[in-house]
DNA sequence: CGTGCTATATGTAGTACGCATATAGCAACG
DNA sequence: CGTTGCTATATGCGTACTACATATAGCACG
């Protein structure tokens, strides 16, 4: 948005929320939360749920949802199982802790508080549903 | 919040947006509605007042404010004047310009439709708002 | 005079981002 | 049979950003 416009998805595109950055922070929560509601399982998968969701403008990169995957299992947030794949590669297949689900829980309430942070924001700026 | 909470801090604190990162992001529309709003119109002024408005959990750094200011300078989103300091050090003064107004509607627009999107994720999620 | 506040600005080590690439099994197509 | 494409996981790497530290300077207060 340097120059108002998406540097990413081009001229036509409108203002784009790539120019929050860091939205693969999102990934963290959003991962734990679709393991929490057994809508996802494995990395792919959590990959297609994450993009159809799509908290961000911007597709969801796939290295992303692995390393997370990954940090996410060495701080004890999820288990993995390799599960062989029939007539498919194998997949890792993925379940949430108990710690998992309290990280979960934190993630929550910091996105609650925040999305009413920013919410009061624009109301209050120019141009925002304030006025 | 790697283990939980948050390492800037301390262990009191609890879930805190620090682990959002890049909340220096925000400072850019920040700036952009202080300024369109007459409640601040220099650096130091930007900084206390943004701090006071706390978008984030964490203080905003001041060199953030700073270098922001020059990047939205050279990007013909503000202009700036020295204002001869009468008993205090001397201040550079900014005005916003017509582009950044529209950035700023870029931006309004862009968070308005990403605090949705939060709140709606919330809601879904367990220990969120919808249950 | 030394500490602290206002005020602006720069330096820098480390890390995260985002894209590219690697691997591999299987299916379908011509 | 070869090649393209999809599912699936994983790593490499240059650049940009973060977050903290530091620099400068005028003034006030005790």
């Amino acid at each position: 948005m340097r120059r108002g416009y998406c540097h990413r998805h081009g001229q036509a595109y409108g203002p784009c929320s790539c120019s929050l950055g860091r939205m693969t922070r999102l990934v963290e929560p959003l991962i734990l939360s679709l393991l929490a509601r057994g809508e996802a399982r494995y990395g792919y998968e959590i990959l297609e749920r994450a993009n159809a969701e799509s908290l961000t403008d911007s597709p969801i990169d796939a290295a992303v949802v692995y390393r997370t995957l990954h940090v996410l299992e060495q701080a004890g947030c999820v288990t993995s199982t390799w599960q062989p794949g029939a007539g498919a590669p194998q997949r890792r297949m993925y379940e949430i802790t108990p710690e998992g689900r309290q990280h979960l829980q934190d993630w929550v309430t910091v996105l609650e508080r925040h999305a009413k942070a920013l919410q009061s924001f624009v109301t209050r700026s120019p141009g925002g549903g304030g006025e």
